[in-house]
Parts: structure tokens; C-alpha cells; sequence
DNA sequence: AGAATTTATATGATTTTTCATATTAATTGG
DNA sequence: CCAATTAATATGAAAAATCATATAAATTCT
């Protein structure tokens, strides 16, 4: 409780007050702890519901948008495509995707939601939506509540 | 260029337009996207200068913030502590940061950065500060200048 | 057409990350 | 004070991610 400090020093080193700290203002340091600690809850919903976050990334990304190319897909996703790649092998073994050749481009491979994985994208899909109206309605009096065009125009931008 | 559709179908398959999608507009995905977008041109700034991205979050968040535990470190930097113990490990080969044992509590590690550790944070500190105006340079007369306090208001409630 | 280049996906090898748990030290409750 | 609990860090084993590159198909150039 009591926290003496023998020399006069001018930065507290200890019990540092709000701010003081570089990281706390710097721009992609609150987006990236931003992202991580508004999906942290939903992740573990993920999990609950069997599935890892970057196959639900991958889910989320086919859903209502069926025959992307492993390359879009993972563009979109957020991850290397080799990564993707093997995600998609997995998802495949579990029967929620299946690979197609596009016919019009041999090397191309389309990726396509399974009966199962419309299914199983369209619950966690309606899940985050709930979430995220939760997460929204939270922030509805605050400077926060424009975050989505916010974060879209930066986006934009990038 | 034509996009012929053999069969009338409401839903476009292929060139989907703005916003059609699911993500663009779910908040935890525009997350998760301006994060990993805006970094990617600091991060490789970062691997230029000799560190991986989980060392330079360590750096930065030591920085001006000496004498940090292990379990602080890791929650600041957003990731598990078993994690931040390896590259603890490292980066004090590296001789980066060193550990000292707490005297009040010898369960604890602090960690503290070393002189060279010192120089390499103030360094990228100053070309993480750079980088972040020009950013916002960009997006001063958008609805995206606000971002910053949109995020801190964002995580606060988180 | 055919060589050179580019594009899409896959894969082997390595490095990171995670997960569970061990170890050691402090704290709490009888 | 001792036993049980909680807390901080470390570590082995397993899983996942990355990197470089292979393979194969399409495109471009001459």
C-alpha cells in the first residue's frame, strides 16, 4: 500500500498513472490490443463451438461468398496462404468445405462451404452478430460508437 | 472483363460488390484487419532492424517502464507468459533486457532493459512515433482522425 | 508456336506458439 | 506454526505457423 520512494525522481517508476506509458497512446498498438481483447470472448465461443479461430476466420469469409480461390480466401482471411492451405485441408477432412477445380483456370482451386459448413458458418455467423450488437449497444453513448465507419475509412485508406 | 451469368441468381457469386460481404462490416473482422494492415509496414521496418515482432512489443512496452514481471509484461504485450518467458530468454542473450530477481518477492522475475536495450527501444520508439503521425496525417480529414480516442474508449469498456 | 515469365497451390523443414504441468515462493486459514 | 492454497515463472511435448521452394498451369513476348 504505502510505496516510499527514497530519491525524488521525477518518472514514477512504480504505480505508473494512467497514460504514462508509450504503448497506451500509440495508434496500432490500442488497434492491435483493441482486436485482441474485443474477440477474445467470441474466440473462446469459437472453440466451444469446435472450431479453431482461423478456421472460423475462414468460415466467416466463405460465408454467403462460396467458390473463392484458396488465394482470395486467404487475402481475405488475414493469413499466408500456405497456412490457408492447410487450414482448408483440415476443414476438408471435416467435410465443412470441399475443394473444386475451377474449370476455367486448372491451378485454381475453388473453395465451397458443404451443406455442413453453411450450417455450422450460418449459427456462428448469427452468433457474432449478437455479439457484436452487444459489444455496439455497450459503446452506443460513448465517442465509440462510430468505430465501425472509423475503422472502414482507415481501412480504406491503408 | 463480361461476367456472364447462365442463371438468374440474386446473390452475385463473382465480383461481389461493396459490402456484400459478412466481414466488412463485423466489427471483430475490421478489427483484426486495420490492426494487421496498418502494422505491416512498421512490422517490417522492425524485422529490418533485427527484432521479430513479439520482441519489438516486448521493447516498447518496456519502454520507459523498467522493472516489469514477467505476468505484467506478458498481459501488456497481449500475449501468454509462457511465450513471453522465451523471448525473455532470447532477447537477454540478446542482451537486450536482463533479468533480475525481486528482492520483496523472489517468485518474481523483473525485467529490465539493458543500455543497448534502452537505445534499440528510444530508436524505434521515435520511428514508431514517426510512422504513427504520418498515418494520421492521412486520415486528418476523414472520420478517422478521431480513431485514438475512439479505441482507448473502446478497450476501457473491454 | 515455343521460351520465358507469372500465377496458384502445395509441401518439407524449421521455427514459433500453445498447452499442460512442474517448480518454487508467498499467502491464507486453522 | 503448519497445511493448503494461490501466485510467478519455467519447461517438455505437441500443434501450428512460417519460409523457401516445388509443381503445375496460364500468360506474355518474340
Amino acid at each position: 500500500m504505502d510505496n516510499v520512494q527514497s530519491d525524488g525522481m521525477t518518472k514514477d517508476q512504480e504505480t505508473r498513472p494512467p497514460d504514462g506509458r508509450f504503448v497506451d497512446t500509440y495508434l496500432l498498438y490500442l488497434l492491435a490490443a483493441a482486436s485482441e481483447k474485443a474477440s477474445s470472448q467470441f474466440h473462446s465461443h469459437v472453440r466451444k463451438a469446435g472450431l479453431r479461430v482461423p478456421e472460423w476466420r475462414a468460415l466467416a469469409c466463405l460465408y454467403e461468398n462460396e467458390g473463392m480461390m484458396i488465394t482470395e480466401l486467404a487475402e481475405l482471411s488475414l493469413m499466408e496462404q500456405s497456412r490457408m492451405t492447410r487450414i482448408i485441408d483440415q476443414m476438408d477432412q471435416r467435410k465443412l468445405v470441399r475443394r473444386v477445380s475451377d474449370g476455367s483456370d486448372r491451378r485454381r482451386v475453388l473453395v465451397k462451404l458443404t451443406k455442413e459448413g453453411k450450417t455450422l458458418a450460418s449459427r456462428l455467423v448469427s452468433d457474432a452478430r449478437e455479439h457484436e450488437e452487444n459489444l455496439l449497444s455497450d459503446l452506443a453513448d460513448t465517442d465509440a460508437a462510430r468505430i465501425k465507419p472509423v475503422l472502414q475509412v482507415l481501412l480504406s485508406r491503408l
